[in-house]
DNA sequence: CATGAATGAGCTTTCATTCAT
DNA sequence: AATGAATGAAAGCTCATTCAT
């Protein structure tokens, strides 16, 4: 006999904050397919039939997710800018180190996201129709102050901005999953962009 | 409508090697799970019963797949190595360009790989036996190399190997599926390594 | 046609008791392999899937309709012993053939669960690991008891416990599918017990 | 490239009589559904096609097995019968129990085959075409032996045969699996009809 | 006499989703 | 707000059988 009525305890905005956290782990981990309403019920606590109490499908669901993720992760990228390009490189990796420090299904997230998204036609229709502008507008004006500080040249723009979608995914795809090595990478980085890591040959 | 009994065409060898380059293909699109044997089958021109009398796992024919494609990739990256760091370096990366410009579906398997072997446990636990040193000394050969010329520090190893291992990622997981992307990130990368790309800001 | 959702009627209690008498039945007379979920779940008027909401797997089910039947029968079995061995033992076949009468299913069952025991190798292990003591006991006891009474010698007691399992399987196994011959096989083995069904030669 | 040609060693005879071997005891162990075309052919040292050479379905090389198993028993059990019910009865068990210590798979295939009759609608059909006098006759006559002999009433007959149809599947079916309770059943069974195991109880 | 490439139907199991309660 | 009974489609895999070679 399941109790009939509201449960004492529910609170729709917690629990649904709960499936949407649970889900970011699950999906990081294990894909969007990987990831069963089995699987995110047992975790959140619920049945699957409740999942659609939140959402009417899981792709609405890994939708939020996204959408949660990025406008999350933005929001410390955008606040670490600074006055010139190379400090603020400098200060992009450090927020994307310490963000993946304090929640690395954050970062993992992404990764996995984009290549389900690339895996899934029924994803990829969706997010087509997303609005992308905040992600391409991050890196641009990245370059648009290098240009403006004299640190790039302005033929050198878009080989820049592909140059750091490279890393960036890099860093997300490759180490992410390790505090060590993805610090080790970030330093790399930076070190290579100040030009103190490589130097001409010898002889 | 083929009908029951041994096709007078057959060919073992080529009918073998037809299923492999189908798999590497809707492997590395999407993804292990996401491609079924129905739709491999279908892709080769068979049913998927007859997949059973090559490979006895669908997981088996995915580790032959990973094998050529990881034996060809490398057998083209080490022919390009040179004299210095920056040399191999550029030709590394030149020939990583060409591969997936001949045939995007291996750098693609490669990275969707990857995301396999995290994703799916029984892939990881198969993995985790095969014999990674290639893979590993390639990396730490170039390292090894730049510290001999005086092009690289010492010191630097560790950070260097990562930074390799992270834009190599990026090159394949991030602009692979574009071949002008993927020309444009090889050149940020040989183009900042070089020192050429950036300069301290103008005051 | 039904359609999708949780139908109006649906009583768990009692369906998971019409999928385990479905299943008896079915065992009895296909055995395990024979017996298909499709066929089961045909019996019953569900879907395949339904059954997976009762029972984790296929030899899960299997293991319950096992115990729910040895359960059944070693109750009625143990309840007709008697003072004596020979009126137990007359009380105990009376008591197979009234079962027999009633749900032929059940004596088919346990026969046809000795061959897949032993046919399978998975149900062979998990019935290593369930508890035999019941069964083996009861033999043991009804030998006890003749010794006790005087009707069998101490030193006749395997041979006479191994002439009784050997008596109830050729009951089961080979005349439980028809009454009348199972009749004449329990009224052979009582006389027979008695001593009033052979004598010596004439001569 | 497969050798053309007869293959020197090949000899239809003896090819034909191994498969019928492994076949017994294969069908024996695992029934006629668990043993699978590949399993015997791996056994015999054969390909699947090879089979079909011999048997034009896995029903009749069934059937083959069956006869020769069936003639090879009873041939047995025929040339052990004596002048009187119980002389006989003693000499064909322990022809019975020679026989299972010479080839255990004899009598464990007819006791599986009992089973598989009646689970596979497809062989229950050709069995019920078969020429089943023989077995019958066999219990038959020594019936009407022991009453020829005074030793059984003619009333007791139709119990007696019934008597001793159920013993002999008992022993198949719950014994023949180890000699040692082999030995224990059958001493029983002679012990008991020679009127020697039970008495009345001591008041 | 024998191989081995291939089919088509079947199996157990998992899953997203629906909906009466 | 939540449960849990049920569907229908799909998955990986096995098998008896066929037949060109």
């Amino acid at each position: 006999m399941p109790r009939l009525g509201r449960p004492a305890a529910a609170n729709a905005q917690e629990t649904r904050q709960r499936i949407l956290d649970s889900a970011r782990k699950l999906f990081a981990d294990k894909g969007y397919d990987g990831t069963s309403n089995r699987a995110l019920a047992d975790a959140v606590g619920l049945t699957t039939g409740a999942l659609y109490h939140y959402f009417d499908r899981k792709l609405d669901l890994y939708l939020e997710v996204y959408e949660d993720t990025q406008r999350h992760v933005y929001d410390n990228l955008e606040a670490a800018v600074a006055d010139t390009f190379i400090d603020s490189l400098r200060g992009v990796l450090e927020a994307a180190h310490g963000l993946n420090n304090d929640d690395p299904s954050l970062a993992q997230f992404l990764g996995s996201c984009r290549v389900d998204v690339q895996r899934h036609a029924e994803l990829g229709e969706v997010f087509a129709t997303l609005d992308h502008t905040r992600q391409n507008d991050f890196f641009a004006g990245l370059v648009r102050l290098g240009v403006k500080t004299g640190e790039l040249d302005a033929g050198d723009g878009a080989r820049t901005a592909a140059l750091l979608r490279t890393v960036t995914i890099g860093l997300v795809d490759g180490v992410s999953g390790s505090q060590a090595r993805h610090r080790e990478a970030v330093d790399g980085i930076i070190q290579l962009f100040e030009g103190k890591l490589v130097r001409p040959p010898a002889t």
